[in-house]
DNA sequence: AAATTAACTAGACATAATGTAAAACAGAAT
DNA sequence: ATTCTGTTTTACATTATGTCTAGTTAATTT
């Protein structure tokens, strides 16, 4: 990783400016070598076999050059967050909002298992590689941080659903976050193994976010 | 990463060996070198400021050279899996084999989670470095991963103390699997979150392993 | 049709990391 | 004193990311 030593100048304030230029149909073809390099940068991480995630191979892939990559996606980085964010949008993320305006907070509760379930469950490899590349890249790991909240906003709503009047604070945070770790890449993944059928994944799941949702009742043995 | 060409020889087999050396005190030099080198990066992951961890700065600190740091552990990989060992030593580990002799069912569960939790606990930072490293390190991962596995092994003895005739093997597989999960360092680890406490936090590991290990039993609403 | 503009290419370069190799050096045992 | 061995020094190879620059190409404007 290389830091810039000087913020410097962005762009270089087009050096002549004479004449006006709209670049129409070029634009367009900007756009297929990034949509390229994307589907490149995924196919690439999809490969099992291929076991370093390099700008060079991915450009090679994409039928461009290195330079052209870093020209389309400013670093690694950014193009690993691009991948993610079409990952969330191919694997029906949006779902997300419908399923935070459920009224009954267990039908909330099983509609974000749901949601979350399926999207970790689909390019379940992917994902994992580019949670460990997080490990060792700050900005990634930044980035992922930045949408995982957005989750933990998601099991906030959820646990405030199910909420009593007797409850404290510490109480909902302690709730919030077990169902924000249950509901993790990490669990669930653990969990699925190497080819648990995803009902019982979801099952299991489902099971114990209830029990950490439903407040505590006396209960006779 | 480099990786060998051809595997040669591990040792030179001894050039000469004409005359027998016995390194008396030499041999505690290099102990202490080689005790010196991991305090040193033990130190260095444990440094919140350091963001990388290169062999660079762990010999700087030891007061060694990189090159005798490399004959001391093989690898940058040997290194980190003789940390995370001295860690496991340190960290109480060794309670593991007492907790598995107890008989009562919960209690072997208890002693397994309490003294997991500690260990997890304990230098969290550390840990959580560790196998942040791993995630790009094949060598790494893998005896990482071994260790985990005798972890699962004590789950698997866990679900057994608990085990009902009815039981499946599918079963027993999903709560063993469930059990690992809830008892992984990135479980706990995610549950801990900024500042929790740890009876909040083994609290809920505890009511949820149990929920995962008590045979479902037909319940009256 | 000619001039202009911006993206793309190709190649070199800087930097930093792991890992290897060989020769010189220094301490310890016989 | 000689020999063995671990350490040091120095150098090299490899492989990444990221930058820079000059040249090329193709679309757009006049």
């Amino acid at each position: 990783m290389l830091k810039k030593l000087v913020p410097a100048k962005k762009k270089p304030a087009k050096p002549d400016c004479k004449r006006p230029y709209s670049l129409g149909a070029r634009q367009q073809l900007s756009d297929e070598s990034k949509q390229r390099s994307l589907d490149a940068a995924r196919d690439l991480l999809a490969d099992s076999k291929a076991d370093t995630f390099g700008m060079q191979e991915v450009a090679l892939r994409a039928g461009i050059t290195r330079q052209t990559l870093y020209n389309l996606y400013g670093s690694k980085t950014k193009l690993i967050e691009a991948i993610f964010d079409d990952l969330a949008r191919r694997g029906g993320m949006q779902r997300m909002a419908a399923a935070m305006q459920q009224r009954d907070p267990h039908a909330r509760l099983a509609a974000m298992v749901d949601t979350l379930l399926e999207f970790w469950n689909r390019d379940r490899d992917i994902t994992r590689r580019i949670r460990a590349m997080a490990a060792s890249d700050p900005d990634l790991r930044a980035a992922l941080r930045a949408r995982d909240e957005r989750r933990r906003m998601a099991c906030r709503h959820v646990v405030d659903g199910f909420k009593l009047p007797g409850l404290s604070a510490t109480q909902l945070a302690l709730q919030t976050d077990a169902l924000f770790s249950l509901t993790s890449f990490e669990f669930v993944d653990m969990l699925a193994g190497e080819s648990r059928s995803t009902v019982e994944v979801a099952g299991t799941v489902m099971r114990l976010a209830e029990v950490i949702v439903v407040p505590a009742r006396p209960q006779n043995k």
